[in-house]
DNA sequence: ACAGTCTTCCAAAGCGCTTTGGCTTTGTTG
DNA sequence: CAACAAAGCCAAAGCGCTTTGGAAGACTGT
């Protein structure tokens, strides 16, 4: 049943049925019901390929997943999708991924914009300067970073949380607590998120006239078995931490299996708050020492981008409007006064 | 830069341009090279929204993704992703992802296909008598399960990996390690991986006179708070299991949680066999006790799924065909002798 | 009653590609 | 050399929708 046949059989024509139902106003109501209901009573759908042609509008919207052998999805990708479903599945709006090389995304940016195979995108783990921001910038396309870059000379649109406030918040805590020697776990320090972390973390130490020692940072992709290299590595130091903030859940299961090898105790021995982005199958709180946390529910910010993008595409937002959420602090059993 | 302006520089007609560019047999050969060569130079790259509401093709795979505010996208999905994705992305092959109430998914793959909106799809964590395979089966788009539904009178095309043999194989070991209270700490038993596992678990025993207790089975969401309270339920018991088999490394991190708490021992009280997807973040040789598994790559099987979906859609694959993997058992040291 | 203004609808022109059917031109054959 | 086939190319008709530029009829005010 096409646009043509439905038309027919109302004795209109297909400008008429058209606009009718797509809520145009230079249509009769009393025609427009009858339209409305013949196109439901027939199972009228307008065919979307047609509808694409003939305004450049996809109806979806687009990411590029770098891929590629020595490339891991990050697996908060999952509820970050979760978000961005919960509102998607109510407003008929489809995600198209376009796997891409890692190092080629900028060619898969262009084409899905020459393409129109997308109405926007969004832009997920920045750098700084990340030239696919300035890039899907200057193509013209809505889009939405989640997170932020850094360091250009024009605005985007965002959606990021406060990380440096939440690892600011966590360090205090633990200084307030008497511990003078923090040490940072930190995902890929190639990321602005974690440069906002170790940045919130070292104004807190300063604030109370301390400081992050190098040999205290580790910047790694985020695993279990790296939160365990990156722990013992710090806690078989001399003059070792007595806590450590971790940029993630998963870390922090190797952190705390480290601990546990080396004969240590949490919070006895060392203090440890994670991030949380809130997985279902792994929460802090059944942790074999409850975890202390700043929490931010990634799944949120996957509904609330989608929410954005889409009224982006519909016009309703617009501007280069920056919105940073507030970051939960936590506190759980794995945190304590700093040992004697 | 279209199709009508290219022709036109070249001083051919659409036609012949056309089908100089996609091959085919009649234009001249000099002629193909003259038009490949311009097409080339000036960029030209048709328009994929024209080429589809012409050929109906639009180059992509869809997913229909159960979403709601009380599903979960499972983890393991990213992985599969990551897979599909180094298939894909060396194909320019895309993915639509197409969030849906996870109670009305009928609609949606009618919708998609009716639509044309992909070429093929794929379903996942089928169930016996699916009615998504059922569906889609009728409907005639080409599709892979990514798993195996049961009980249909037609075949359709799969790739599953042999879960039945692999749980086997692990209760086999158990059972010639002396083991005679096994117990099951299975996923979600509605679907057909988890009725497989267990098959292939009580076959083994059965072999060998000994039986799988309703009391040592739990099927639950896999995640690893309900690995951990699975555990303490089964290992509190009188008659508790010596040896328990695990459908997921994310539950068996519960499982170890608990076996700690209960101030028992792996292997010396209990041994555990989990089965692993092959996760970048989270190895089994790295838990506190290396961890045996059940080990296949989920990664592999997406790369595979897109491989097959790429040949059914352009009839290089037909039919049912059915597609097993063997199950890897890999022993490491959470298993040993049962206790006396 | 007449010009002017809405209101409501329509015919037809795209959107950019594929594909059908046919027309030349060249080559082959008896 | 006429007859036929094959090779190479083209014009035009879709695919199914949106949108432009009117046109006809109904309504207003004078």
């Amino acid at each position: 049943m096409n646009l043509k046949q439905l038309a027919h059989m109302l004795a209109l024509s297909q400008t008429t049925v058209s606009r009718a139902l797509n809520g145009y106003p230079e249509v009769n109501e009393e025609t427009r019901g009858r339209v409305m209901d013949a196109a439901k009573r027939h199972g009228y759908r307008p065919n979307p390929s047609a509808r694409r042609l003939a305004t450049g509008k996809s109806g979806m919207i687009g990411y590029v997943l770098p891929t590629g052998a020595a490339v891991d999805i990050d697996p908060h990708f999952v509820e970050f999708l979760s978000g961005l479903g919960d509102y998607a599945r109510s407003h008929e709006l489809d995600l198209v991924l376009s796997p891409t090389d890692a190092d080629d995304q900028e060619t898969t940016y262009r084409r899905i914009v020459a393409n129109r195979q997308v109405d926007a995108v969004y832009i997920s783990s920045p750098r700084p300067q990340d030239s696919r921001v300035a890039l899907v910038n200057t193509l013209g396309i809505p889009f939405i970073v989640h997170g932020r870059s850094e360091g250009f000379d024009f605005d985007y649109p965002y959606l990021d949380i406060d990380n440096e406030g939440a690892f600011h918040e966590a360090a205090r805590l633990l200084v307030q607590l008497g511990h003078r020697r923090l040490a940072l776990i930190n995902g890929d320090d190639r990321e602005t998120f974690a440069i906002h972390r170790e940045r919130g973390l070292r104004r807190a130490l300063a604030a109370s006239g301390l400081a992050l020692e190098d040999r205290h940072v580790c910047s790694l992709v985020m695993t279990e078995e790296n939160g365990y290299r990156a722990a013992r590595r710090l806690l078989e130091q001399d003059g070792a931490p007595t806590a450590i903030a971790c940029s993630s859940l998963i870390m922090a299961l190797g952190v705390v299996r480290a601990v546990r090898d080396l004969g240590l105790s949490i919070p006895g021995d060392v203090s440890l708050i994670a991030h949380d982005d809130v997985f279902p199958w792994l929460k802090p709180e059944n942790f074999s020492v409850p975890l202390s946390t700043t929490r931010s529910s990634i799944r949120l910010a996957g509904a609330r981008i989608a929410e954005r993008l889409a009224a982006r595409i519909s016009g309703l937002e617009e501007g280069a409007r920056g919105e940073v959420w507030p970051v939960d602090l936590v506190v759980r059993g794995s945190v304590a006064g700093a040992p004697a």
